[in-house]
DNA sequence: CTAGGGTTAG
């Protein structure tokens, strides 16, 4: 990527500037949770020594040590004090926690004095904000005077829960109403996906004489209007916007872009965010993503390299989104060009920046940065170490897979049920059935989780790869839900790999019930049928498919050299070297049937002479772009190959031998995992 | 004091 060029620096080449971001990172509850007394500061120890209580949890709370602040004013602060409570509540806010704020709000009570109406507002907020709109509710109702901020707080409260009947409730009964207690009907409304109901507020809203709209109004009912995708209440909102003179704030501008966006075409979303005054880094990670949302990969690099000219700063969410875009694309190089760039200018190493760090090295094949990253970052985050799981599973280290499983165990988080299909499927990978029927045991037995179709579908693709279809029969009858796509296509894969015919036909029939659009469905079936020379039921099948207007997906390789993408399709003559690439093919075939390699003709459909499905399978697109890769790369370069489909088993076979004759190294991605040839092997160790 | 836009894993 050129675009990125002048900001390439190496990710790994220093250790140092990490440690300059551990210090810099805030406080993060999940990360400073478990700080212990003894690494308190001494002022605070030293307050505490002389009993001077009350100062020592205000030092506390202004570092955000929530817990030991709280600990503190509960057992040793014993008078009232309004502005610490307020200061604590806050924080409780801020930090959703419920177990400190009724710590603080019972202290409160234990006083002779009553709290005013203010601090009741806080706690009231508090109660709701940390997820407990009953004591919310509790509180608001046993308060001796209310103003029209405890309505506010209450109906926010609910609003904010996703109570929008509630919310609303309390709306209708509430007095006097001011822009606060209309703006967060209408947002919650919003956020719950409740569009119309927010525009029809807001249309009420403005037919209240003394009641204005304000930024924080229209932001929340242009999301609205978003949401439930009415395009032209929205464009009279942008005119209520310009008319009123709302349109100096970059939210009301952002909420406009998203508009547009969601509703209108990206084109018009672009013009908005052109048109802004005012862009935070929000709007330009909003912006970047919308592109990588509709797969516009390129304008989405570009414009985070916009971003990165100008003076606004990405922040965690920005760098997340387009490691996951990279992660999406295989796209290592910008990756860790990107992760060059958070090195120089700073991330916060407990954020889903850095799990979305190990997730796209974990999808890029890198696994040894994947690991470094995750270790680096000290994050010891679910998330993390699940994408890492899975990366050493889609790569060929089923055992590396395992292995990390059990250093998860060891850090005492929990894994859910998306970690295990992670673990399932590297116990597929490793050919570890037993051991894999044990996990999927303990699912529910030893960590109590509920399971999914996803696990189903990995258990099942385990038992069918490995050709025990009694075991894998029982379970599909004992399914709780309707089998998945997944569920079934793994199933039929694995019936192909041991020509079982009949589950085969029942894995396929309910196929073609869940989705009867899907080709690969109907190749796998007339491959499995071809194998077992039935050639009837093979023309049956490809007249249906015929009558259904469906073809093969075309099969499609490519190739990066020197920064120049060579595409190649199966039988494609097109390539302005095409005559070298068959040429050295054919050499290449000779040496490769030397060694030992016997074309695989299983795949090739058509009922055709043998000597006529070599051919066609000689020129299936990887073949052709692994060659052209050999012949202008010099001796020894390793090659990294894509692909659109699955590798198919005979260009598997040929890969290896062609990795040893040549002495290189070769990479494929197809559309499932990576495949790392080497020295006639290969990493995935033939699961695929 | 209360309210707004973008938000991981398979």
């Amino acid at each position: 990527m050129l675009i990125f060029r002048h900001l390439i620096r190496r990710a790994f080449s220093t250790t140092s500037s990490t440690q300059t971001h551990l210090k810099n990172q805030s406080l993060q509850p999940k990360t400073f949770f478990n700080r212990v007394r003894g690494d308190r500061d001494p002022i605070v120890n030293r307050l505490c020594k002389d009993r001077r209580y009350t100062e020592a949890v205000r030092i506390l709370c202004e570092q955000k040590r929530l817990k030991e602040a709280v600990e503190i004013l509960d057992h040793h602060v014993k008078q009232s004090y309004s502005s610490l409570y307020t200061s604590l509540l806050l924080l409780c806010i801020q930090k959703r926690g419920l177990k400190e704020g009724s710590v603080v709000h019972r202290h409160m009570k234990g006083l002779e004095e009553e709290p005013g109406v203010f601090l009741c507002n806080r706690v009231v907020e508090m109660y709701a904000k940390c997820g407990s709109m009953e004591l919310a509710r509790k509180v608001f109702d046993e308060m001796r005077e209310r103003d029209l901020c405890s309505w506010n707080v209450l109906v926010s409260g609910y609003a904010y829960a996703g109570m929008l009947d509630e919310a609303r409730q309390v709306f209708d009964e509430m007095g006097d109403r001011d822009s606060f207690s209309w703006t967060a009907m209408i947002s919650g409304y919003a956020r719950s996906g409740r569009g119309v109901d927010a525009l029809e507020l807001f249309r009420l809203m403005q037919c209240v004489e003394g009641c204005r709209s304000n930024k924080f109004t229209v932001s929340s009912v242009i999301s609205a209007a978003a949401c439930c995708a009415c395009l032209n209440s929205g464009k009279e909102i942008h005119g209520h916007i310009i008319r009123a003179g709302l349109d100096s704030d970059e939210v009301v501008w952002s909420s406009l872009s998203d508009l547009y966006g969601k509703c209108g075409s990206l084109e018009q979303a672009r013009y908005i965010f052109n048109k802004a005054l005012g862009k935070d880094v929000v709007s330009w990670t909003a912006m970047i993503d919308r592109y990588f949302g509709e797969g516009r990969r390129e304008e989405g690099y570009q414009l985070f390299s916009n971003l990165m000219e100008s003076r606004v700063k990405p922040n965690d969410f920005t760098f997340a989104g387009v490691l996951n875009a990279c992660a999406g694309h295989a796209a290592e190089d910008i990756g860790k060009q990107v992760h060059g760039y958070m090195m120089r200018v700073g991330f916060d190493l407990s954020s889903f920046a850095a799990s979305a760090l190990v997730h796209m090295y974990s999808k890029c094949g890198n696994m040894t940065n994947a690991k470094r990253v995750l270790h680096e970052t000290k994050w010891l985050d679910l998330v993390s170490w699940t994408s890492l799981i899975n990366g050493y599973a889609q790569n060929g280290q089923p055992e590396e897979a395992l292995q990390s499983f059990e250093l998860l165990l060891e850090t005492g988080i929990r894994p859910d049920h998306v970690t295990f299909v992670a673990v399932l499927s590297a116990c597929t990978h490793a050919g570890l059935v037993d051991k894999g029927l044990e996990y999927f045991e303990s699912i529910k037995e030893k960590y109590g989780l509920t399971y999914t179709g996803d696990h189903y579908a990995c258990v099942l693709d385990m038992l069918a790869r490995s050709g025990r279809f009694k075991e894998a029969e029982d379970i599909i009858n004992k399914i709780p839900m309707k089998p998945n796509k997944f569920l079934w296509a793994s199933v039929l894969g694995g019936c192909r790999i041991h020509g079982n015919i009949d589950l085969a036909a029942r894995a396929a029939e309910a196929l073609f019930e869940i989705e009867p659009e899907n080709p690969a469905t109907y190749i796998t079936l007339a491959n499995i049928y071809a194998t077992a020379g039935k050639w009837g039921e093979v023309s049956n099948i490809r007249k249906i498919m015929q009558d259904r207007g469906l073809t093969k997906k075309p099969g499609m390789s490519w190739i990066k050299i020197k920064r120049e993408v060579h595409v190649f399709l199966i039988g494609d003559t097109s390539h302005p070297m095409f005559k070298e690439i068959c040429d050295y093919l054919g050499e290449l075939s000779k040496k490769m049937r030397e060694e030992g390699y016997v074309p695989d003709t299983k795949a090739v459909l058509h009922d055709v002479e043998e000597e006529q499905k070599e051919q066609n399978i000689t020129y299936h697109s990887e073949k052709l772009a692994v060659a052209f890769g050999l012949i202008v790369t010099p001796p020894g370069t390793s090659l990294k190959i894509y692909k659109n489909l699955r590798t198919c088993v005979d260009c598997h076979s040929a890969l290896k031998f062609i990795s040893k004759i040549s002495k290189r190294r070769l990479v494929v991605r197809d559309s499932n995992r990576f495949h790392c040839f080497e020295e006639g092997r290969c990493s995935c160790k033939d699961y695929w």
